[in-house]
RNA sequence: GCCGCUGUGGCUUAGGGGUAAAGCGGCUGAUUCGUAAUCAGCAGAUCGUGGGUUCAAAUCCCACCAGCGGCUCCA
């Protein structure tokens, strides 16, 4: 039985036309003032034990009536609250029962009629207990007459708090250690604390996550209070580190060999395969309701949908697989407040999102383990080596003991312990799943690269493909985001950043995503027509001049502020000897944070550069390439 | 969503029942400078929003919004 309770400063109904299942009108029109209204469906199972269902009805109903202090129950059948209704004949007879149960204990109670269209009007008088809901069950196996309350809940949910899983770390000979008996040691602190936050996931820290407060400084992103918090704003310079990065992913994915696609970022919510979706994270979806004839659409979390939609309509042979698709997704989950920071946890985000189809179980793990080096690729471009993330690897029982051999071997790839978590069972739609876990400055850790096998929605998209006999047969999909979100790349580049600062090593970005790459420095006005001149010699670089009047100093410390990686001072005697006094910031002296001064000529300091980020897309700076000319983004 | 802390010019902060102070940034002027902040002057704020208490509110109270931290959660 579902109930709905809402307290009211009044109720109006009247009863306007028959359904078939219409019981004989009592009152055809009321208006209740100060009146607990009850929403109620009585459903399939109720009908097993309805004294049960009766009396444990009444009780809540008593109890929620003296805690809000209303006057009068109203009961107000209410189909709609459920999909598994009971019989018209047994819902009349137990909301009777319990209107005469509740009369009995002393209520006024009045009951709305059964199986009639009716007009209403309610107030609700909106305090924190004026809306309330219960669900009342019969619980299959219970004893008669046991009658145990649960909080509604999707059947995935149900199945997903039932499973328990286990920790351990697989070591390079592929044995299993229980995670809290492994020794990490030093070496391997990095997953010691990745492993805490997955288990215990709670970090006492005090302190703002450092890369929010760089990513404001650096004019990267900033929150937007006019949207929707997680909906961040991005500068200019950030635009264009988040461009390079999409850039890197498309051509990497294409590469390696998927068609990149594009799909609708809404869908209807009627539309059955995507409904245990919702239902699962109902409050984490952005939804906004149809009118009329219109339907309730959400904003998709994923490229999911729109692909496998694409799939099932698509003709497949064997002999096209393993078929893959790719989008970079903008992406929305409405995710708690709580849960929300910086970079790290948006709740509007790219997700470049690959699937592939794959024929069987065999060509699933072939494509798997080529996607689990995909992603090691990626990371290591983007500027993140394997001591930079954790893996973890997750996976069912069952799947384990078929193919134990596999997952030795992804440990091996990885060349160091891995946090493995293994499932008593299967809860949702995948039976493996790898993802490479970034931890931050503050212990907290996020996935960036994963790859999921699915054999759960082909079935559920009806999606198939011809076989070599020529019967339809369901693919096994496998999910697959080669670098995460890309804000969170982002955050994860100026959290490594951060700590290395820690370390004494200046913080940068890597060469091909720093905004600036090269600065020019002329030490008097007079130097400025020189400097003007070598820029054509520069073309194809990210290059700025600091014309403002500033002195040398103020320039220079601007420019470290900016963590620009190649900084070159002009004066006369570098007009006169045609070179550059550059400072390299990612080479520092010992122990100073100063970067090396080196001497060179144009074409050395772009051949140089160049070479750096040889194979890695270019885009133009997007600001005046003369510093006094740019707007501030943020403060100063 | 729940609990706690915070919210003062564009930025960072001080102050705290009698309508606001500083640094940075901006503007103006001087300086044309050799590797991490040149000097001086000027402009700029009804102190997050909305209520309330008070002769008087940025300051006290309430609600809301936002940020941060914790809980929870992350398809």
């Amino acid at each position: 039985m579902q109930l709905l309770f809402i307290h009211s400063d009044y109720i109006e109904y009247e009863a306007k036309e028959k359904t078939r299942v219409a019981e004989e009108l009592e009152t055809k029109s009321e208006r209740v003032e100060e009146a607990l209204v009850v929403f109620i469906a009585v459903e399939h199972e109720d009908e097993q034990n309805v004294d049960y269902v009766v009396t444990k009805a009444a009780e809540e109903t008593i109890s929620i009536f003296n805690k809000v202090g209303a006057e009068r129950i109203v009961l107000y059948p209410y189909a709609h609250l459920s999909s598994e209704l009971a019989s018209p004949d047994k819902s009349v007879e137990i909301l009777r029962a319990l209107r005469d149960n509740l009369h009995a204990q002393g209520m006024e109670v009045k009951k709305a009629p059964f199986g009639w269209y009716k007009a209403f009007t309610l107030r609700c008088k909106g305090h924190p207990l004026s809306e309330l809901s219960r669900k009342i069950t019969v619980l299959e196996g219970a004893e008669v007459g046991e009658v145990k309350e649960v909080e509604a809940k999707s059947k995935a949910l149900e199945a997903e708090e039932k499973a328990e899983s286990q920790f351990f770390v697989m070591d390079d000979q592929g044995t299993l250690i229980p995670a809290d008996e492994f020794d990490f040691g030093a070496e391997q602190a990095n997953l010691r604390q990745f492993f805490l936050y997955e288990s215990e996931k709670r970090r006492a820290v005090d302190k703002v996550p450092p890369h929010v407060e760089l990513m404001k400084r650096l004019e990267i992103a900033d929150y937007e209070p006019s949207s929707d918090p997680g909906n961040l704003r991005f500068y200019p310079k950030g635009e264009l580190i988040k461009t390079l990065l999409e850039d890197y992913v498309r051509t990497t994915v294409a590469e390696y060999g998927a068609a990149e696609v594009e799909t609708p970022i809404m869908y209807s919510v009627k539309h059955p395969a995507l409904k245990d979706y919702i239902e699962r994270f109902p409050a984490r979806q952005y939804s906004m309701v149809g009118k009329g004839a219109k339907p309730d659409l959400f904003l998709r979390f994923a490229a999911c949908f729109g692909q496998f939609l694409m799939s099932k309509d698509m003709s497949i042979s064997y002999k096209n697989m393993p078929v893959k698709m790719f989008e970079l997704a903008p992406s929305f989950r409405k995710e708690k407040r709580g849960e929300l920071v910086g970079l790290r946890r948006l709740r509007k985000f790219t997700m470049p999102d690959m699937h592939t189809l794959c024929r069987d179980m065999d060509e699933a793990l072939n494509e798997f383990k080529m996607q689990y080096e995909l992603g090691m690729r990626v990371l290591d471009s983007i500027g993140f080596s394997s001591s930079d993330y954790e893996v973890a690897i997750r996976f069912t029982k069952d799947f384990y003991d078929a193919n134990k051999d596999f997952i030795t071997d992804l440990v091996n790839i990885a060349g160091k312990p891995v946090l493995i978590e293994m499932w008593d069972q299967r809860f949702f739609y995948f039976v493996l799943k790898f993802e490479f876990n970034f931890v931050d400055a503050l212990g907290k850790a996020s996935a960036l690269s994963t790859v999921q096998i699915d054999v759960e929605n082909a079935e559920r998209y009806d999606i198939k493909y011809i076989d070599t006999s020529g019967a339809e047969k369901r693919p096994i999909i496998l999910h697959c985001s080669p670098s995460g979100a890309i804000e969170r790349c982002m955050y994860a580049l100026l959290e490594k950043a951060y700590l290395e600062k820690e370390r004494g090593i200046p913080p940068m970005f890597p060469l091909w995503l720093s905004p600036t790459q090269v600065r020019l420095i002329p030490i008097a006005e007079r130097h400025l027509e020189y400097v003007e001149s070598i820029l054509p010699a520069l073309s194809g670089l990210r290059v700025d001049v600091d014309d403002r009047e500033e002195t040398v100093s103020k320039k220079i410390r601007d420019a470290g502020r900016e963590w620009i990686p190649y900084v070159a001072v002009v004066g006369d005697k570098e007009v006169e000897t045609k070179t550059l006094s550059v400072t390299i910031r990612g080479e520092s002296y010992g122990n100073t944070k100063k970067g090396k001064k080196q001497e060179m000529d144009v074409l050395e300091l772009k051949t140089r550069v160049e070479q750096e980020i040889k194979g890695k897309p270019f885009r133009q700076l997007p600001l005046s390439n003369k510093l006094s000319k740019r707007v501030k983004f943020v403060g100063g």
